[in-house]
RNA sequence: GCCGGUGUGGCGGAAUGGCAGACGCAUGGGACUUAAAAUCCCAAGUUCGAAAGGGCGUGUGGGUUCGACCCCCACCACCGGCACCA
């Protein structure tokens, strides 16, 4: 009889959805809680190979704690505002909503065509008005705790999308949207305080249990450092005092060595005080030429420096009176620090080749030949170098004096010791149209005015032009009946806020959504929250590690800080997927990982030896090249699964593979935890050849190996289960292993001579250093005769080696 | 430039101080078959040797250890993150 996967994977995922058979029960009385979360899909068309890597260790971690007992918690959904939506309805005139919905009845069931056990009663859709309800009273909150604001800024900007970007979607100068170069420009913009949370979110990246590259990648997007801010007067050439150029550095040591400062071109000062700079034409072009230049065009020429002495003004070294220069220069970040720094040109190459370019004077402050290059900090901290011409710290070594200096300064007044994030506020609106409306409206009299809580949802109102308008204002600006309404407060004709929020913002929350779906009342129940907790396991792709996971622990941090859930930590756990590589042109070159797509596997294969094969090639973390090569492998494996019905001998677990299948055991429990599926299989693998070379299995051993493959072929072992033992696998214990099983009374002994392996042995388990000796001496004369032994090393049951 | 990760047969990959290359693919041989597919069995790191057996082998060079893919030092390559960050 052979195995026909088409109808009988068909009918377990009929019967899973029918049964709702992985239903999470709020408040279990007995079992705990285990909450696993995939990354919702994001609703764009059909599952891809990607989704086949992230989800199926998922669904096997789920499928493995219910056997454990957990009450398990592993809920689907769709991110559904955004791009895909959009594109579609601007190109083909689709509704998005349209769109969305037809879009997740597919992804749901090609879930289900995976096999995939999810709750499916907790389905969420960020793009629906229940849900996107509370996506908008959480900015309420934000914007009633003073962590919103909106401000005209200078921020990223797609010339091609006319649209404001945060510089999470802008990485590498490039438009997440449309990949085209990003400008900087000047809008009104909506802020969210991330920055404030700079310190808290390291707190979370240091708690999660995540691999130490993500750890880094996430540090180094935050980008803590230490330094001094310092306060320097500010004079114009009259003399008059005019107010403090604040600097922020991390070498203060160096100060003394001050030759310029230099402004970004965006600094207020450049307006506040147009009429004291005297070449303020200059200075102007110069700010302007700046803001166009792309970010690719910034980066490709380093070397070059651009720049533009702002004449009229300077300022003053507090630690010696020194007169000070002042440029505008673009490799200053208006973003970062103050906006402004004290240049060093002969301990920061950077500055080094501004002073060159603009033939600025240096002075050298600390010890090494800085007539070609300047001496930076790496190598003078490292060699403690020691300072000169710093007045009174003169001679004194370079971590000591950094320390003196910052108290001096301090102590004057002038300075202060701060932590600097270069992570900052998220730029939180788009001129799009398939988003959450903003609830606020701006009206003459009020100002900006919050809607009352209890008018959410702010329906996004049904349009057929999805372009923005000739200004750059966002589709629903021409939506008439959206944009004119009463003022909650005066009830006087105002105007409603027109951008959207940004894609992720549905994103940051949605796994407290899943802890009560369909809560009217709040985002979620809080002693539901309390119960689930936080996500004991989070799997994805690492793409978004910098992203919407930091933006998660943002939101968690506010919410957690408002009383809205309970805990600070979203997750507690994340395990971040491997890509899937196309093979690079060596023997299947026709597919690649994007031409090839899960159902098609599914289609010829089935869904569990999908699953298999997908995982048997790699790990979970690792990138895994796509190919067919080896499919074969685990349909034979399959196929022999099923053959097992046939060769049933006896009840309890035999003698003859007790040891193997306590292993099997051991093996599988552990690394199921650490979602290892390739060594998984890789083991099962090896009790098939033992099952098959003795031929026979008993009863009580298909039981355990049907468990412990369940979670990775479910459909077929929940078959022959039903087939042989008449009831329902799901049912079942998972199989415990007996440490007693798992040696065996005979071991094979490793023997080395002089560390180099020789030969295997057969010995009793467990036998005496002198017992073993005699053995060898009497049977294997060519290893040890009995001769004098330099040394010995024994380690019961795993090596001997002589040293003759 | 700074930071993190990875480096093992023809290929995907096992092994985290104790038999390197598990498991699988591809390959070669055999069985079954009129034949092929499927299935089953056997072989296989490389090199010298007829064989027995030996040499060499986990990116490179050194070190620690009775013993190193594994730990330490230096270097190389690849992948990823950040980057005119003050």
């Amino acid at each position: 009889m052979n195995y026909d996967f088409k109808s009988i994977e068909k009918k377990w995922q009929q019967k899973w959805v029918e049964e709702k058979s992985f239903k999470a029960i709020d408040f279990h009385p007995t079992k705990p809680k285990y909450y696993v979360l995939y990354e919702f899909y994001n609703i764009s068309g059909n599952l891809h190979m990607g989704h086949l890597k992230g989800t199926v260790p998922a669904d096997a971690l789920a499928r493995f704690k219910r056997f454990k007992g957990y009450n398990v918690l592993f809920p689907i959904g769709g991110d559904a505002f955004g791009l895909p939506a959009e594109n579609a309805a601007i190109k083909t005139g689709i509704a998005p909503a349209d769109f969305v919905e037809a879009g997740m009845k597919k992804v749901l069931s090609q879930s289900q065509a995976l096999g995939l056990s999810f709750d499916y009663d907790r389905t969420i859709c960020t793009s629906s008005p229940d849900y996107y309800k509370w996506t908008q009273w959480i900015f309420l909150q934000l914007l009633k705790h003073g962590k919103a604001y909106k401000k005209k800024g200078v921020v990223n900007f797609c010339p091609n999308c006319q649209t404001t970007l945060s510089n999470e979607d802008s990485q590498g100068g490039k438009c997440d949207r449309c990949g085209g170069d990003v400008v900087q420009k000047e809008r009104w913009v909506w802020f969210l305080k991330m920055k404030e949370y700079s310190q808290k979110l390291l707190g979370n990246v240091d708690r999660i249990n995540m691999a130490e590259n993500l750890k880094e990648a996430q540090r180094n997007w935050i980008g803590r450092s230490e330094g001094m801010e310092v306060s320097l007067d500010l004079y114009a050439d009259s003399g008059e005092k005019l107010g403090k150029v604040e600097i922020f550095t991390t070498c203060i040591e160096t100060i003394y060595g001050m030759t310029f400062v230099v402004l970004a071109p965006e600094h207020e000062y450049v307006e506040k005080f147009k009429d004291n700079i005297k070449n303020y034409d200059e200075v102007v072009a110069y700010k302007q030429k700046t803001a166009l230049r792309s970010e690719f065009d910034r980066k490709s020429n380093l070397k070059e420096k651009t720049g533009c002495k702002v004449e009229g003004l300077y300022v003053v070294n507090p630690v010696n009176n020194a007169k000070i220069p002042v440029y505008l220069a673009d490799f200053v970040l208006a973003g970062y620090g103050t906006g402004a720094v004290m240049a060093v040109p002969t301990h920061d190459q950077r500055d080094f080749d501004f002073a060159k370019e603009f033939n600025i004077p240096m002075i050298q402050v600390i010890e090494g030949d800085v007539s070609k290059q300047a001496v930076e900090k790496k190598e003078y901290l490292a060699k403690n170098s020691k300072l000169l011409n710093s007045a009174e710290f003169s001679g004194m070594k370079v971590l000591d004096a950094k320390k003196k200096i910052a108290d001096k300064l301090e102590k004057m007044g002038a300075g202060k010791r701060v932590v600097n994030y270069a992570m900052g506020d998220w730029p939180f609106n788009r001129q799009r149209y398939w988003g959450e409306p903003f609830p606020v409206v701006f009206c003459d009299h009020c100002g900006t005015v919050p809607l009352d809580e209890k008018d959410l949802p702010l329906v996004l109102p049904k349009t057929k032009d999805y372009l923005p308008n000739e200004k750059g204002d966002s589709p629903l600006s021409k939506v008439e009946s959206f944009v004119h309404c009463k003022c909650p407060k005066c009830g006087r004709d105002a105007v409603r806020e027109t951008d959207t929020m940004p894609n992720w913002a549905g994103s940051s929350w949605y796994w407290l959504r899943y802890c009560d779906p369909h809560n009217d009342n709040a985002l979620a129940d809080f002693e539901k929250l309390k119960y689930w907790g936080s996500v004991d396991c989070y799997t994805g792709g690492t793409e978004h590690i910098t992203r919407h996971v930091l933006y998660a622990f943002f939101w968690q941090n506010f919410l957690y800080e408002i009383g809205a859930v309970p805990t600070r930590d979203p997750f507690i756990r994340k395990m971040g997927s491997g890509l899937i590589l196309d093979d690079q042109g060596k023997k299947m070159s026709k597919s690649s990982a994007n031409g090839v797509s899960p159902l098609e596997v599914i289609d010829k294969y089935g869904a569990d030896a999908a699953r298999l094969h997908l995982h048997f090639l790699g790990g979970y973390e690792d990138n895994t090249p796509w190919t067919y090569d080896g499919i074969t492998g685990i349909t034979a494996f399959l196929d022999r699964v099923w053959g097992l019905q046939d060769i049933i001998k006896g009840e309890e677990v035999s003698k003859e593979h007790r040891i193997e299948l306590n292993k099997l055991i051991k093996k599988v429990t552990e690394d199921i935890e650490d979602l290892k599926l390739n060594t998984i299989i890789s083991a099962l693998m090896i009790f098939m050849k033992k099952v098959r070379e003795d031929g026979f299995i008993t009863k009580e051993e298909l039981r355990s190996f049907l468990i412990l493959l369940n979670p990775l072929a479910p459909h077929i072992t929940s078959e022959v289960f039903e087939r042989v033992f008449k009831t329902q696998i799901l049912d079942e214990k998972w199989p415990e292993y007996d440490e007693k099983y798992l040696v065996d009374d005979q071991v094979d002994l490793p023997v080395q001579i002089n560390g180099k392996m020789k030969q295997v042995v057969k010995v009793k388990r467990d036998i005496s250093q002198e017992d073993l000796l005699k053995f060898l001496s009497e049977n294997y004369k060519a290893l040890y005769n009995g001769e004098e032994l330099k040394k010995v090393i024994y380690v019961p049951n795993r090596i001997l080696n002589l040293i003759k």
